[in-house]
DNA sequence: AAGGTAACCTGACTGC
DNA sequence: TGCAGTCAGGTTACCT
């Protein structure tokens, strides 16, 4: 389920639920996701309060005392908040049970991943400089996301502008279906190198980028308030995409039929009269 | 260093 | 109906 907005979504669902609570229990059912989930996480995990959840790209990030739980969704894993005689299905790898209810995690292809990272007491800046948040790139609503910021880090490269955006260095959370969607409304052609886009041109996408996210977010916090008895699905295909899985159709806006490509084993969706 | 690709895994769908 | 093939919202690890 989860490109940023999703895992943002989920987040905000969950925190009223799960901050300032105690953890009665964790479950581990499958310790075999993308990483083995560590053996210590019932230990450390247990009586501890959750002071309050936090997102870096598409992690989700539980804040305790003694460390944090970095949580990542996947393809598709999906997080939900049940009753606790919720009846386990297939694929529920993990439950952290609380007084009220339970966070459940279910993902059948396991992409997904569990992770226990002990320590930030001292010194909170660590986190970031853990081996999978190190390297990411700003977040699409930070002050450090600019146009400027793109055009300088793509000086003389030749990467196709798709495929740096879903690498998260030039920006985080965008995932193939908003990738697709923001360079159409940024109006620029998902095979171009991105050595070779102006300055203006990524202020356009800067823009776009932002505008499909925050769209999305706003989508999925329409089921936020039925969060409790949501199954954790929100948003997305909900949303109306103008080319993401639209080849052949017409472009909404100058009537060009949809282009479908390949481009490092993903799909993509673009106008090729619109786009350039 | 940058760029391409194989790999992780299950389920849904299509076509024969 | 069944079976084989293809594709899916992500990311790391490894190769050139």
């Amino acid at each position: 389920m989860p490109e940023l907005p999703e895992v943002e979504v989920v987040r905000m669902g969950i925190t009223p639920l799960v901050q300032s609570q105690v953890v009665q229990r964790v479950l581990v059912r499958q310790r075999q996701l993308r990483w083995p989930v560590s053996r210590e996480l019932e230990r450390v995990l247990t009586g501890q309060v959750i002071t309050h959840i936090s997102r870096r790209s598409k992690y989700l990030i539980l804040h305790c005392d003694p460390g944090v739980v970095l949580i990542h969704l996947g393809m598709s894993g999906v997080l939900s908040w049940l009753p606790h005689d919720t009846p386990v299905r297939a694929h529920d790898h993990l439950d952290i049970q609380f007084a009220h209810g339970l966070l459940r995690l279910n993902d059948p292809r396991r992409f997904g991943a569990v992770l226990w990272i002990p320590g930030q007491r001292q010194d909170p800046a660590s986190l970031s400089r853990h081996p999978l948040l190190a390297k990411l790139g700003p977040e699409p609503f930070s002050d450090d996301f600019t146009a400027l910021a793109m055009w300088t880090a793509t000086r003389g490269r030749r990467v196709a502008i798709k495929q740096a955006l879903l690498g998260g260095e030039l920006v985080v959370g965008v995932g193939n279906i908003y990738a697709s969607e923001a360079l159409f409304q940024a109006g620029i052609d998902p095979r171009r190198a991105v050595g070779r886009i102006s300055r203006a041109r990524y202020e356009k996408l800067a823009e776009a980028i932002r505008r499909v996210l925050s769209n999305a977010i706003e989508h999925g916090g329409s089921t936020l308030r039925d969060f409790r008895a949501s199954d954790g699905q929100s948003g997305y295909f909900q949303i109306a995409h103008q080319v993401y899985d639209r080849a052949g159709l017409s472009c909404l806006v100058c009537s060009t039929p949809i282009r479908h490509i390949v481009q490092g084993q993903r799909s993509t969706y673009f106008c090729p009269n619109c786009q350039r």
